[in-house]
DNA sequence: ATCACTTGCTTGCGGCTACAACAAACTTTA
DNA sequence: TAAAGTTTGTTGTAGCCGCAAGCAAGTGAT
């Protein structure tokens, strides 16, 4: 097949963006780890915190977070373990199971929010700005979307 | 402290950034698969093929990579197994090893770049165009640099 | 009511990665 | 040149994750 390659312009932005979105993981996972959490951990809490009366099912939580049953059941041990969640099953339908934060995951939750918000807005929109953001926010959903076009017509 | 919030706007650009960027990485990821590679293995691939006489200190390749040294060693493993890669040792300085692309290294990467190209065309430059590429680009340059910044005055 | 099918979760297993500890080799300093 | 320090790469160990398999429970068709 004929290729069409990328431009060196275009390979340079595409490097870019693979670079820094790293290392930008890295940087948010380092200023959160002083609270004892994982960015993984932090991101069921803030789910479960906003969900209805601090609980969801396994399998809307594993979709909520982009995570495999199987990887969300490990992820949930851990942090039962510490006290941050508790399972729990449901009456109508005894496959499902909650998970539901409790206070002290609530608290930890509060406790760790503003070190991520603060992390977040040092790191991005302090050098974006808000219409950098919003510029980030719409050109990723383009591709979203894209994505989700042709997951659906597949 | 007084903790200064992320807008509605703003969580939710956020929010679509991270979404869609755990979604892209699988998609590249589905389609270099069929060669039998993953986007890490690719990258190894090209980063050889880039370099001066198809080699690279293992050091500077697990930088270029982003990886750690034991990564990268153990990377290296699999892709040296399948032919791809070999060890070479350095007569100047006998720490070192060079990783080296071997013509079935080669041939491997030139029959799965145009795979991964157009994958990239397709999930990112179709939906994005050239400008939208450049923005990213240039967008996360910004975040890149100001990374960079705090890391050396850290 | 029964059998097939689907759904929800967990477990065994293997892959990939980082950190710490280590060994080997180079460099600097006294 | 000898000792201390640095750099380079590998290995032991452990964490996190997904896939495949399995089990329990709900749903639907005959």
């Amino acid at each position: 097949m004929a290729t069409t390659w990328l431009s060196e312009a275009e390979q340079h932005s595409w490097r870019n963006y693979i670079l820094t979105a790293h290392d930008l993981e890295m940087a948010l996972e380092a200023d959160i780890a002083p609270h004892g959490l994982t960015m993984g951990d932090y991101e069921v809490l803030v789910w479960l915190s906003e969900a209805d009366e601090n609980r969801m099912r396994m399998c809307d939580l594993a979709q909520s977070l982009q995570l495999s049953p199987s990887g969300l059941t490990r992820r949930l041990d851990g942090m039962v373990k510490n006290g941050w969640v508790e399972r729990a099953s449901c009456a109508s339908d005894r496959r499902v199971m909650y998970a539901h934060l409790t206070p002290v995951g609530r608290a930890k939750m509060e406790a760790a929010a503003p070190t991520h918000v603060a992390s977040v807005r040092r790191h991005v929109l302090e050098p974006l700005g808000a219409e950098g953001l919003a510029q980030v926010g719409e050109l990723f959903g383009r591709i979203r979307d894209h994505l989700l076009d042709l997951e659906l017509t597949r």
